[in-house]
DNA sequence: GCAAGTTGTCTATTATCATAGACAACTCGA
DNA sequence: TCGAGTTGTCTATGATAATAGACAACTTGC
């Protein structure tokens, strides 16, 4: 095979695309803003307006901008604002921002408590967990994935009962937890792995908020504990100083 | 467009041959290893023969693997050893390993020193410096850039000279300096930008070494100063205690 | 109201991607 | 020497990507 002539394997119209996301996650096209139309869009990559058409359809499939016939195309999402406080509800901070929360159940399991685990959930080490690793979004956007920890004794078949609650809150309300708050809170840094990229929607390399954190009833009994995975490009941490 | 039938945007023989050279970076196929054959790796990744080929053919051509007619297809470039000491050329040490080092002259400018690397290069802040940005290759595998600045006034017109002798041993030689050394080395990580990433045929995400090196002459005068930015894949530090 | 500029939709053409099958050319071990 | 297994090359076909042009539908500002 010549191979004077191979591409790059990455379509033109995903470049496009990639570049313009880029724009917008690294701040130069902000939300509410207008891009640039079609045709100069086209004429900066040197591409066919079609090609352009095609990105920005994928964009818009994904959410990130919308266009208005005889206007323009504009940015949609803006970065999630995400205030951590004691009383932290992804459902809540999601539909505060005018935005649909939705969760969606990746994967749920029994494994024992390590050391760590039975630490934080106070229960002895090898104590039985249920595990679930479960998806949330903003919209049609993948905002973060959190792998959640909690007793398999007390909240038994937890996952099934997050498949159909699909939210933290109601799941534990199903165990007869009115209220519960977040106890800690720490916050890192790192590079989105690639399953995690695959189920986020971020190319590999991007960077992630990795956040744990416990949450416990008004007794300052652990109930859960999570460590989620935030697109970092999507949401931004306040921190609310109680 | 009805974005039901919209695609990754990557071409499936690219996707292939990421997974391959994943393979090989992690060592998972480790150098002069035979990969599995053409049919074998189509079954793995449910493609076309053809299509398998078309990766291996990319890959061939970046001088990642080789193909053996009747044989196999085998890898080709081991990691190339790089060991620090205080005398340093990417010349001798890629041509020691029976490889062809190249240079190529992406960029040269001239620039007034920040006050850091006037204090490398024992100038004062603001004195002029040229700046080489350079792609230095073994055989055909990109393995380093790196962004390389001296006195202006102590060699002019050091960009010209560069481009055409395409190495930095000899860029000193032709403006008399017989010899020098590494006077101090300093390593780190990072995860490699856009522009590094494109002209390193990296993809996005991978992760770089960052070495800053400042050479002297025989009289400990600094000559030049280096960031540099390397394949992490492609490269291994060997630190030799002198 | 109108003109300029925008997105939406249509047709058409060419190049590339991916699959499929067949067979040649070659290597290697039994 | 032979056969199994490998890569190399050819033809062929359909799907997708990208370009090109034209015009409709719509928004905005004058």
């Amino acid at each position: 095979m010549n191979m004077q002539d191979i591409s790059s394997g990455v379509a033109l119209w995903r470049q496009v695309a990639d570049g313009i996301e880029r724009g917008i996650a690294e701040g130069r096209f902000t939300a509410g803003e207008k891009l640039p139309g079609e045709m100069e869009i086209a004429e900066t990559y040197r591409v066919n307006r079609h090609t352009v058409r095609r990105a920005l359809a994928a964009l818009a499939e994904r959410g990130l901008v919308r266009a208005e016939r005889g206007s323009g195309t504009y940015v949609e999402t803006a970065r999630l604002a995400y205030p951590l406080r004691s009383r932290t509800r992804f459902s809540e901070i999601v539909g505060a921002g005018g935005r649909e929360p939705r969760g969606q159940l990746i994967d749920a399991s029994e494994e024992p408590a390590t050391r760590e685990l039975a630490q934080l959930l106070g229960l002895k080490t090898g104590a039985p967990l249920a595990r679930i690793e479960a998806l949330r979004l903003a919209d049609r956007a993948p905002v973060c994935i959190s792998t959640t920890w909690l007793s398999a004794e007390r909240f038994p078949d937890a996952g099934n009962v997050f498949a159909s609650a699909r939210s933290m809150t109601k799941l534990l309300t199903h165990y007869g937890v009115r209220d519960y708050r977040r106890a800690s809170t720490r916050i890192t840094a790192a590079i989105v792995d690639a399953t995690d990229a695959a189920r986020l929607d971020l190319t590999l390399g991007r960077p992630i908020l990795v956040v744990d954190s416990t949450d416990v009833d008004n007794d300052g009994q652990p109930l859960v504990t999570k460590r989620s995975r935030f697109a970092a490009e999507r949401v931004e941490f306040l921190v609310e100083n109680v």
